[in-house]
RNA sequence: GCCGAUGUGGCUCAAUUGGCAGAGCAGCUGAUUUGUAAUCAGCAGGUUAACGGUUCGAGUCCGUUCAUCGGCUCCA
């Protein structure tokens, strides 16, 4: 009898002689940690030990995220097993499980088709249906390269290169395939249920721009066929979401080719929500002591090699621009401009900080396919401060910026994301400003502010700006990568440039330190974020028409229009359906163009002096006062909720 | 920028193997005067992204360019 510890703490008993492989195949459905499944298979000493110590199953399920990124792994080995049995001319890179699958990198002359796609879904299915069992073992360097030579694989030689000189190198092989993995796996590829080969995408090998572009293939797996086609249906539903198909609908924004690409316009609605963005955070910044400022979208480009952005970004500018004997930029951000107005006065200890604040307007040459809609184009609007502090007040001030973006997500309901301290990395010395002192100072004063605030970050290499570290805010849009919404910056770097000073308690002379912040980073991005999370039904404050006055018939178009009028004079952002239609037709259109609240004005109204009301949320709530109505939209305003 | 896909009225989509560019919605005009998610009829709207090529004939095939989409790289 072996009686096998289970990962609950439960037991399970089994007649012996039984295989581990078997044992836990039947425990785990196949899911069990098999880093030494190689060499225990056929295994039939005492469970209960190998189960104990911990070189041993740690039993995995598909509830667990290593147990799910095993299967998904297993299942990135079957494609890869099927495209060497159709193409064996495609050379293997690499293929991991990631967050929502898993992918392979293939070099293949041609690279794949949409159609070769569904070739290689059949004989993946094949290889399932063989129910190959996954071997593990083990060979020493030298031979571990000896054996992909004789394959034939020059990434995967090139990957054991790297490898230290005396690392033992694991391999697993399933029938005809064997590929170099660290594991773990399924322990047969029949264990694999639901699977699908979602996309097709070039990617650099190694991730580097500087080597060649293989053929990546996406897939996701999972356990239950029911789970992956609600994996599915939740692709299709985010494309719903995408910011740019509900702009286009809700008459937000657009973009022209012969405006250019990367360069959104937006239109009367969209305008009227970013003038609530812009007056909004304009004036909690007011509120926080700070000073707004205008400046030009141009520069000489000698301001932009003083703060050192001409060194490392001039690619991504816009090319220069030679006016009479000078030369000037589209600015690509604000910090130089800045600096400058600093520096204009003199300033002292008592006077600091100093927070210089605006809305500016940035060009930064984006490479074209980095694109997509208002969240980054090549014009956008930063909502950029910075901050002239003394060493001493820096912790105090980075405190209050953290504490306005949290303050700015509640108000705007943003509860999904997630912050990164973005450090340096300390081998590039091209890319940062050579200082380790420096760096050390600054990475340390923003971990420690965190710390104490007790939030949760993580922590990111060589995600920093060249001139200081910074904490950033992410979050993920409906369809794509995360990106970035808010960020603080410590720069002890850009001040000294620029000679920036101002006087000590002592009379001397010290250089200010800086923070460079965005809290709704930009309002082209933001926008778009928020577009995709309220599906364009924006909370009543934002909506950039709140109320729609649908009227009967045209016999009460004039009461309808002094209703609207009423409620205008009260800073309601109204509208009067004029059109000649019937009201089904009327509400079907404000519905669909996600108005919070609908008017419907006829006889009965008229003669009382009310509106029958139809909310967005709740449907008809019946007839109200204008007075009453009024009262509970900006009790809505004011509490910024739907 | 790189790899791949896509491009037909404002929007969503049709158009057998290459054989007369079509529909719905939106728009305009008229009729209707309407009570909570689409009233009826008519009209107009196109160099099929652009340019070039193959062909008796190209929306369809080939080439170049542009734009968009999915990724990669980048993101001060």
């Amino acid at each position: 009898m072996i009686k096998v510890t289970l990962k609950d703490g439960s037991f399970k008993e089994y007649e012996a002689p039984k295989s581990i492989i078997e044992i836990a195949e039947d425990i785990s459905e196949g899911l069990a940690r098999n880093a030494c499944a190689g060499e225990l298979d056929g295994e039939t000493a005492d469970l209960r030990t190998i189960v104990d110590t911990d070189c041993s199953l740690s039993i995995l399920t598909c509830n667990d995220d290593a147990g799910l990124a095993a299967y998904r792994h297993t299942t990135s080995h079957i494609l890869a097993q099927a495209v060497k049995r159709l193409y064996p001319q495609a050379k293997l890179a690499i293929g991991p499980s990631i967050a929502e699958g898993f992918y392979y990198d293939f070099d293949i002359e041609g690279g794949f088709t949409p159609e070769d796609l569904e070739k290689i879904e059949g004989e993946m299915k094949k290889i399932i249906k063989e129910a190959l069992p996954l071997e593990r073992f083990t060979l020493p360097r030298d031979e571990a390269i000896k054996f992909m030579e004789e394959k034939d694989e020059p990434y995967k030689v090139e990957l054991i290169t790297d490898l230290p000189e005396d690392s033992v190198i694991s391999f697993y092989k399933q029938g005809d395939f064997t590929d170099l993995c660290a594991g773990p796996h399924l322990m047969n590829t029949k264990f694999v249920k639901a699977y699908k080969l979602t996309s097709l995408a070039g990617a650099y090998w190694r991730g580097s721009e500087k080597n060649k572009m293989l053929t990546r293939i996406y897939g996701t797996a999972f356990p239950k066929k029911t789970d992956l086609e609600e994996y599915l249906a939740k692709l299709e539903e985010a494309k719903l979401r995408d910011h740019r198909k509900i702009g286009r609908e809700l008459g937000l924004f657009m973009t022209d080719e012969l405006v250019g690409k990367g360069m959104p316009m937006f239109l009367p609605k969209g305008y009227t929500l970013w003038r609530i963005l812009e007056n909004y955070i304009r004036d909690k910044e007011l509120d926080a002591g700070y000073q707004h400022v205008l400046t030009p979208c141009v520069g000489t480009v000698e301001l932009y090699k003083t703060s050192g952005h001409w060194e490392h970004y001039k690619d991504n500018m816009f090319p220069a621009m030679e006016v009479d004997d000078e030369t000037y930029v589209l600015r690509p951000m604000n910090c130089p401009h800045h600096m400058r107005i600093y520096a204009n006065s003199a300033h002292s200890y008592r006077n600091l900080p100093v927070r210089i604040g605006e809305i500016a307007h940035d060009f930064r040459y984006e490479q074209s396919g980095a694109l997509k809609g208002i969240e980054r184009g090549r014009h956008f609007c930063q909502n950029d401060a910075h901050l002239f502090v003394t060493p001493e007040q820096i912790k105090d001030e980075f405190t209050k910026v953290v504490e306005m973006i949290f303050d700015t997500y509640k108000d705007f309901g943003i509860t999904d994301y997630r912050m990164v301290l973005s450090l340096r990395d300390p081998a590039d010395k091209e890319k940062y400003h050579d200082d380790d002192e420096m760096w050390d100072i600054a990475e340390n004063a923003l971990r420690n502010v965190l710390n104490e605030m007790g939030l949760d970050y993580t922590e990111e290499i060589g995600e920093a700006a060249f001139y200081g570290p910074k904490l950033d805010v992410n979050v993920k849009p409906a369809v794509g990568a995360e990106y970035t919404l808010s960020t603080c910056q410590l720069d002890f770097c850009l001040p000294a440039k620029f000679n920036l000073t101002y006087i000590d308690k002592d009379s001397k002379e010290r250089t200010p330190v800086v923070l460079h912040r965005a809290i709704l980073g930009s309002l082209d991005r933001f926008m778009a974020y928020l577009i995709e999370e309220t599906m364009g039904a924006f909370p009543v404050w934002l909506a950039p028409v709140q109320i729609k006055v649908l009227p009967i018939s045209e016999k009460f178009l004039d009461y309808a229009r002094s209703v609207a009028k009423k409620l205008k004079e009260k800073d309601l952002r109204v509208e009067v359906d004029t059109r000649n239609e019937k009201i089904g037709y009327k509400i079907r259109e404000a519905r669909s163009l996600k108005i919070p609240y609908m008017l419907i004005v006829g006889a009965k109204e008229e003669e009382n002096g009310m509106v029958a009301v139809r909310t967005r949320e709740d449907g008809d709530i019946g007839a109200m006062s204008l007075e009453e109505l009024e009262a509970q939209i900006h009790q809505k305003i004011v509490e910024k909720s739907l």
